[in-house]
DNA sequence: ATATAGTTATATCGGATCGATATAACATGG
DNA sequence: CCATGTTATATCGATCCGATATAACTATAT
């Protein structure tokens, strides 16, 4: 997860670590902690997919190296599952980086996972246990987000389509 | 977290650990694995808040102790932040068990929390670099999420108010 | 009858992540 | 001049996740 997001990150230039961090703050990534931010740059370090030039005083600048770069190309194209809505939203972020059909074959599966996942909470519902309002409110709060992120992706593939004329 | 949900759950009768995990699934936690599902109850018998009476085959049923009852009553009420979703989801959960007031209160705080973070998503807006399409998108999610959030606290609060007359 | 696949159930391992905390340089305003 | 805030790196313990192993029981198909 993290993994994906720093060298997404990095590749559009070298940044350093803090920098890093407010960059997903500002992508709605909030409380992305420092303690496995820098873990995670430590890793990367040590897979030799980024490497540190220390920049002005104490600060250490990450860059990618090509090694890095071609993970990122794979790490974003791996197989999509994607039921988790983070490492979604981070492959959402550096689409532009992926190939047209392949945006395009990520935004369905993505909507395939939450038709099924929408399917199963109605199923829920149905067969309930008599159930207090504050759990009814829950779970009709979840049925609903998720309907709204089917029509949000609906309208992502169509913008898709249309830009691929 | 898992702490409050396993608790609230045994609250309302003894469960074995998979049917915790089966009621947490239903009330729309997906993917509470049974690495931290197990651990968790493993931790909460090791400080005496819940108890194992073995049931029927290889089955452990576990019921809550006068000692986990009261554990659960302190941790629902607890010094409300509410920046975590999930946490907050969970104490929704078992809102029933929380006196009127503080209902009132912890929805409140949720509130200010979304509120604050529409701000800040606006302000990053505003003063955003050019960015591609898919960033936008993304942020501009956020920003819509955010909003229903909010107005779907409002209608709780406001029958949290209508209720209590 | 008996393979086959699926569900229920408990468990563990390594690695990833979180939240809190420590440190320190530098800037800014009162 | 000094307190407060921001930038910046780092670490620690606890928790959580994902994958995997095991095994009994159940339904279904051949």
């Amino acid at each position: 997860m993290m993994d994906l997001a720093v060298l997404g990150l990095l590749h559009e230039g070298p940044l350093h670590g803090y920098q890093v961090r407010r960059r997903l703050h500002e992508l709605g990534f909030r409380r992305v902690s420092f303690g496995s931010l820098y873990p995670a740059i430590r890793r990367l370090e040590g897979r030799g997919w980024i490497a540190a030039r220390r920049g002005n005083g104490r600060r250490k600048e990450y860059g990618l190296t090509e090694e890095g770069r071609r993970a990122f190309e794979e790490l974003l194209d791996a197989g999509v599952d994607d039921g988790d809505e983070r490492r979604f939203r981070i492959r959402l972020a550096f689409f532009a980086h992926l190939e047209p059909h392949r945006r395009i074959a990520v935004l369905e599966e993505r909507r395939a996972v939450l038709t099924d996942r929408l399917a199963e909470l109605r199923r829920n519902r149905r067969r309930s246990t008599p159930a207090d309002r504050y759990t009814v409110a829950l779970m009709e709060r979840s049925v609903a987000t998720t309907e709204s992120e089917i029509a949000w992706l609906d309208g992502l593939v169509a913008a898709e389509r249309a830009g691929r004329t």
